[in-house]
DNA sequence: CAAGACTGTTAAGATTCTGTTAAGAATAAA
DNA sequence: TTTATTCTTAACAGAATCTTAACAGTCTTG
């Protein structure tokens, strides 16, 4: 499970501590701005996946740190501030803001507002799916689904077998040494358990077998590790 | 442009017609209802891009027509509430809520956070072809009614069975794995707690039996999760 | 070429995982 | 309160998976 990468843009030291240890403590990753500045940088190198905003920035108004981050993301924005006015809510919002929290706040509203937003980008997520198919030759693997196919049908791998594959797969073309995958898979670094690996390398060669007799499509390259190759 | 449609769920006539005259105004079209089984029920026919909810109602908790709605529907859901605790709060948007307003607010107010909401549904609306009825094979859900039926016949399921076999629909065709399943449904994290998951599928399993002896539509992939198998 | 190192294959045993049952705890209803 | 329903926990048998080890075949290199 990826961690969750949260910007906070706030010049109030104090604020922007108490929120940065509480977004911490719930296991967010958070990374911090103290002006508009370079809160837009961060949001254009790090592509966090919700940015909350303070409005009262020293350098720049807040809504054109909105209106600047709207023309290329789309990411959830939710407003902090310390004016309650209608009319100051009304032009964040309008501006793309998703959610304006008055300031003071309770930090557990903050973070179930968090969660909400957060809700909804992961559905945004599976409305474009990011490459979540990887087709090779007669191989197909549906990563959301968690299965593979050959040739339409399903493949009935173990979950050592399905991790090798997905893991041989990513880096098609790559050669894997031994070592890279052992730990990729078993967690280990213990030099010596490549017997387990040769097994699963069989048993999975033996599973992507098709009837015409083409060379397997898991190569090995001796003293080294495998490769999948690209048909 | 196609006209918004925005399902207002309130009680009270006089703030339904205050809320009704505004939208109408802004050229929104407006359904609404007076109770929560109505308001349900004209999700489920009309399927509006937005719905204002009232949390007191006369009939059922507003808490149970989120999850209700949320079970087939990502709607954005703006709660409109007279209780402006924070654990109110809270509850409503992990339900699903989008938007919490604490009632006496400002119309202006709204009528902001609704287009913000109409902003981010937009995208949803056109790849969601949300249906709130599941069929796959003798099995069909009725989520608006939170009823199952195998040909036929209502299943007589338990609340923990029926989210359980619903998120397995939802997700028809991909594995779950056990844990996405147990933090779906007791919200936990805690690892060890796959002993109830296992004796809900057998139970789930049980239930969905048919006489003829089809392979079951929960299959296992062992060491991962369970899969609900189109047929 | 031949020895040594590396890889592929197989099968048995160990380990882990799952399905099922039943009893007791917790919860909701009467 | 009692009663009924639902949920959790524990135990155990059986199934699936993983590891290990032995051996055969292949490659490398002196």
């Amino acid at each position: 499970m990826k961690q969750i990468q949260i910007l906070t843009i706030e010049d109030d030291n104090s604020v922007r501590n108490l929120i940065s240890a509480t977004l911490s403590m719930h296991e967010y990753n958070v990374i911090t701005a103290a002006n508009g500045a370079s809160g837009i940088m961060l949001a254009t190198s790090h592509h966090p996946d919700i940015i909350l905003l303070d409005l009262g920035l020293p350098d720049m108004d807040g809504i054109e740190v909105i209106s600047r981050i709207r023309t290329w993301s789309q990411v959830p924005i939710i407003v902090l501030s310390a004016r309650s006015e209608t009319a100051d809510k009304i032009e964040a919002l309008d501006a793309g803001a998703d959610d304006y929290l008055t300031k003071p706040f309770s930090v557990e509203e903050l973070m179930a507002r968090i969660r909400a937003a957060q809700r909804r980008s992961v559905i945004l997520k599976k409305v474009y799916p990011e490459n979540s198919e990887f087709v090779n030759g007669k191989l197909r693997i549906d990563y959301a689904a968690g299965l593979a196919y050959l040739n339409q049908n399903e493949l009935k791998l173990t979950p050592i077998e399905y991790k090798l594959l997905c893991l041989l797969a990513v880096n098609i073309g790559k050669v894997l040494t031994r070592n890279y995958i052992i730990k990729e898979i078993w967690g280990s670094v213990s030099e010596n358990d490549s017997g387990s690996l040769r097994v699963f390398i069989t048993s999975l060669r033996k599973k992507l077998e098709t009837d015409d007799n083409e060379p397997s499509m898991i190569q090995t390259h001796v003293g080294i590790g495998y490769q999948m190759i690209r048909l």
